[in-house]
DNA sequence: AGGGCTCCTGTAAACGTTTTCAAACTCGCT
DNA sequence: AGCGAGTTTGAAAACGTTTACAGGAGCCCT
């Protein structure tokens, strides 16, 4: 079926300027400042744009107005369930603006993200958002070499160099390790995300750990794992130790992944999800709510982020003058559901 | 701190010519075609690029060589598993190629579909991809009058007007009721995804209860709820069935999520699967094997279809002369885990 | 020495918009 | 009729690349 004929010239402002008698400069002005032109031209242009199925090219306009319309989001991986709420706010935000989302995923290296981000240079995006704190400095010199506005998303450390906008991943490891601290749990199993490329993990494992030692504790090696955000992998991994490594009464899990790889871990085992032990999460990711039972964790408001970064990062592309200090630490939130149970008083 | 200095002009191609001695064609051609650039001036040329920092600017270059290295795809959701995988690879064969996502999401809404199309279409996205059959015209003959590369991805019929990249989502319902019966199920729940905006939905549930009708039998209305591809919402609904509408033997549902949905009502109403209730799903999504019992689903292989996509799309972007007929039907797999059982014989 | 290659490079004309500036028009008022 | 302010429009100059074409350099061959 012969669908795409050659492409032929498709028509631009001038054909639509001569059909509706106008100038090129007039259309221009009927897509860019409507208001401006008389309503009956407007109407003229209108009926010739659609007769013609006109259809404005961004891409060249960027070239005098030095804008895309684009925003790019640069993130670890898009196949996962982390960052799939954000990544559909940020989004639909953009997209009340007007704005189109250009996104790329560099698989958790961030010698990967440079390239990713030079090719949205290329592109020549309004602005840029990245995950993490971390990156190369070529990678932010680049960025900022090139002038454009750009905020580092899901962490948040206060005193950034760069805009951020996140929430502190060493308070949620903290507020997870508190909650099972205040249960009773003494040993626990940390399972958390690995820390290559991934400033969020390590922060969450360093808060966590630091709540434990300030309870006056110590975590052995044998208590410490890193899991990829895999539900499956984790499973795997969160079993073996659970069946080799002697039985914890507690598994903190670096996400909600991990830690429905752990409930998963423990009944291929037999044992009970929260009687024999009980497991917490970070995330509260879409669908935590629903386990059976319900995953107790710390909430990321992942909604709020993604709203909050395409308003911050729209508001730097269109006041570029300003001088913006753009910080936002987003509250966490303790979710208490079914995974987590006090440990028993020994008879 | 004052990151964002108002955008000076940044080098361009003729800046990066006269600090390299040469002229701009040479230049282009040293990114466009190396090899016909004599080394010496390609070393001179390399050196003027890195110490001006210049970057390219795809956004120009797409008006004269009419390509912008970009490729739309609209998806219903991203905020979900189910394209996840799928995203990630399209996404990643695009990139092999040099070619970046441009991705938008209409929230099951075909109407905002041709909205995004149209934008997509103003950024001059060297090709799009759409999911679903089903479209509105008017989306339709937008992409076809700016001749613009497309595919159709994620459900496949013989003899359609446009490539398509899928499987057939009839014969995925088909083999999950026909696993079902084959275990010797009778009253089977079919708890599918709403059909409105969703053809992947409906020729599932087709699939499935044609199956079923020509093994003689019938599904009784209240056997038949539209799920929304929510796990909460799937497992709220299905818990609600299945303490008010008596019990099914088994669940069949449209897809994993549900499905997954499906085992959690169960449990929070303590019907164990798949002793006293089989569930099979449709996806295998990430993760369903991990489940606990591991999830019995019908296999929709979703990478495979990613990149399939990609490079179908590429070669159409590549040699828009050649007349390629792509009709990619995917097999698909059942995939036998734990939560269907044979129906027990009557005593 | 001259002709005919091949290989490399430069000139200049696109590409399709936006935007500045000034001109033309409208309208109300004197 | 003439003036001034305000509103609409058009002409033309950008914007930063790519590419068709042509020219020059180097080489081999007669």
């Amino acid at each position: 079926m012969a669908r795409f004929r050659k492409r032929e010239r498709l028509p631009g402002i001038v054909d639509v300027a001569s059909r509706a008698g106008v100038s090129p400069a007039t259309v221009s002005r009927f897509f860019s400042n409507p208001e401006v032109v008389r309503y009956q031209t407007r109407e003229r242009v209108r009926k010739a744009v659609d007769e013609l199925g006109y259809v404005r090219n961004r891409a060249v306009s960027s070239m005098v107005s030095g804008t895309t319309g684009c925003v790019g989001l640069v993130v670890p991986t898009i196949d996962n369930a982390i960052f799939s709420e954000m990544l559909q706010t940020f989004s639909s935000a953009l997209a009340i603006h007007g704005r189109t989302m250009l996104i790329a995923a560099h698989g958790y290296d961030l010698a990967r993200e440079t390239v990713l981000v030079h090719s949205l240079s290329e592109q020549r995006v309004d602005a840029l958002a990245l995950i993490g704190l971390e990156h190369r400095q070529e990678t932010l010199m680049q960025i900022e070499r090139q002038g454009i506005p750009a905020a580092l998303l899901w962490n948040y450390r206060p005193g950034q160099d760069w805009p951020c906008i996140g929430f502190d991943n060493e308070l949620a490891g903290r507020m997870a390790a508190e909650h099972l601290l205040a249960l009773g749990h003494r040993d626990i199993l940390f399972a958390t995300g690995e820390e290559r490329s991934n400033d969020r993990a390590a922060g969450r494992r360093k808060g966590a750990m630091d709540a434990v030692c300030e309870a006056g504790m110590s975590v052995p090696d044998r208590r410490r794992i890193a899991c990829p955000y895999d539900i499956h992998m984790s499973k795997e991994m969160i079993a073996r130790d659970l069946r080799d490594g002697g039985r914890p009464t507690a598994i903190l899990a670096g996400n909600d992944v991990i830690a429905q790889g752990a409930v998963f871990a423990a009944a291929s085992l037999g044992i009970r999800v929260p009687d024999d032990i009980s497991v917490i999460g970070i995330g509260d990711f879409r669908g935590s709510s629903a386990f059976e039972p319900g995953l107790t964790t710390v909430r990321i408001p992942a909604r709020r982020i993604g709203r909050l970064a395409a308003d911050v990062l729209i508001e730097m592309i269109d006041w570029p003058e300003a001088d913006f200090h753009h910080e936002h630490c987003c509250p966490l939130e303790l979710i208490v559901r079914g995974t987590c149970k006090a440990v028993e008083p020994a008879v």
